[in-house]
DNA sequence: ATGAAAGCGCTAACAT
DNA sequence: ATGTTAGCGCTTTCAT
């Protein structure tokens, strides 16, 4: 890479000089400008970033730590960062928590190092667990701003978009019940973490509050055999004729084995699952989703932080945005 | 931030002594060396992260591109490479492409200011279609090391890491032919990739080397509805009795349209299919698959990357590793 | 044992 | 219109 010092050389002028041209600065003789840009252009001159930023004590980079990439989900709001960030100049630093509260630790130290601006996250389900939060309030203190998304720190004091997780699945549940479905089962996966409980919660309240209902709820460890437990929850349980599924891999499932039980969807059964639209694909019938727009999700966090790293809100409130979901109706339901 | 400076001021002595004394050179004395470390531990002192690569020349960073963070497998990829990254102590500055030329060329431009150290990449849709490579020979020679992995440029003198695809694809659809299957279909939502076509060929060879079989072929265009092309496709074609998809979401489909249609899997038709072991579990019964083993992928990209950036190997010659896949039988198979 | 100074690449205030 | 200098935070060579 060449640098101000080799063209100032190669051009007889001082450093100031070349870089006050290649900024366009008045002070310059028309004629030096041109000569500066000319060996400029023809080096493909770029300014280092990493002096820039020394020098700026500003990276330009986000950090973006998340608790599993392989998670459609969180890719998808991984995409939505990534997009929003290149709009504005920015880059992003990637980690991957492994949903570990240690590697969570030890991602947030070593990047607090002057490595990135600040920090967009989801948090580990251990962290979840363990409710610790002394790390987040750490970082924000040593003026590194955090802004989370989807699984938050309620307790932490910063920027957080979230999903409306607890409305999208009573209103869901509501719509199976306007279906006259009979028995709804929820299934999840996602039990230990905050928002897998917001959506038993709602779904918990549209039941509870049609007294004819009873809760039926599964919940799957990671280290079963889904389609077993699921299977096997189908048949003991042959009443069910509707499921609400937090997360989409249990839907899919659901819906696949419903099939292979030999019951007719949405005739017999009406599955409903957060999940994607490509999920939906991958189940005949196709499957009703919440969506969870998470591009958007990306994008906002991605705004908020920004905003709060160039400062353009001089508030010191923290915002919290709620991302609105959206029921997308397939041919998985009746209504 | 605290920084070496300030921690000098407080102590009353120089930087340099600071920072010989943080890293335990051996000019300074007993008793400063822990004034010293136990101010800056005080303090949580950590080096400036920008300073030590404006210093060294080096970032520790590796710059990502990669063409779509929804596909399972590139993001299992970059699971690999962030995984193996962190392990040497280098951070990844993830870029998406979508596929685009444009925003290949874009990524690799900005980071190739001094923001990565090399490149680990796998090359954009658009990039492929149009055989462009003139981006990556001038990162190169600007001295910036690139590998590449799964979809590669064979003009491109850099290190690559690749998927037996060919072999894998033939191998996979000689145990059909061993099932005594009379009709087995290609499905490939992936027709422009060079992986894609390296499968096709694949697939050619062992059905053409058979007398008895001739080649079925679908390929199904991003915009299509998948869904009602292959099962277009089998109602067109009742004579199929096993399918090869060269993408994941090919597979799924085709196992569940089956299904859909009355077919018994594996009795009336076997799949297989490229794809990931979660992915086996969105169909019942579960998919047999070709496994790409991609966090080892991209393990493989990031110490070849690594060591070249550290010139560890002291020779020129590009290096290619390929990455065997294994076929794991399940139950859309009878063998 | 400690400190001063130079330099990594850049910008900007301050000379000339 | 052009140049000199200082400084961002750090390491390292070279004084003292």
């Amino acid at each position: 890479m060449v640098t101000l010092k080799q063209l100032a050389k190669e051009l007889n002028v001082s450093i100031s000089t070349v870089s006050k041209a290649l900024n366009n600065s008045e002070e310059i003789g028309e004629e030096t400008v041109k000569r500066v840009k000319e060996l400029a252009e023809l080096y493909n001159y770029k300014p280092n970033k990493v002096a820039l930023s020394l020098k700026n004590n500003k990276t330009k980079t986000i950090g973006v730590i998340i608790p599993n990439i392989l998670n459609r989900f969180l890719a998808k709001v991984l995409f939505g960062i990534e997009r929003e960030a290149t709009k504005h100049g920015y880059n992003i630093i990637t980690c991957i928590s492994n949903e570990s509260l240690e590697k969570e630790k030890e991602s947030l130290h070593l990047l607090a190092n002057g490595s990135v601006d600040g920090f967009i996250l989801c948090v580990a389900e251990e962290t979840q667990i363990n409710n610790e939060i002394e790390h987040f309030k750490k970082t924000i203190s040593n003026g590194l701003p955090i802004v989370m998304f989807d699984r938050v720190a309620h307790d932490v004091m910063c920027d957080k978009v979230i999903v409306d997780d607890f409305d999208a699945t009573y209103n869901a549940t509501r719509s199976l019940i306007l279906e006259k479905r009979k028995q709804i089962a929820f299934i999840s996966n996602i039990d230990d973490l905050s928002v897998g409980k917001l959506r038993e919660r709602g779904y918990n309240k549209a039941v509870l509050e049609s007294e004819h209902f009873k809760p039926l709820v599964l919940k799957i460890k990671k280290k079963d055999d889904h389609q077993k437990k699921i299977k096997s929850f189908f048949k003991k349980n042959k009443i069910i004729d509707g499921v609400i599924a937090a997360d989409s891999s249990s839907g899919i499932i659901s819906l696949n084995t419903a099939i292979n039980l030999g019951l007719k969807v949405p005739k017999d059964i009406s599955v409903i699952a957060f999940a994607s639209k490509s999920d939906s694909y991958h189940t005949l019938p196709k499957l009703t989703t919440i969506r969870q727009h998470a591009k958007i999700i990306g994008a906002n966090a991605t705004q908020l932080l920004i905003n709060r790293i160039q400062n353009i809100d001089k508030t010191d409130d923290v915002k919290t945005i709620i991302v609105k979901t959206s029921l997308v109706k397939n041919k998985s339901t009746i209504h």
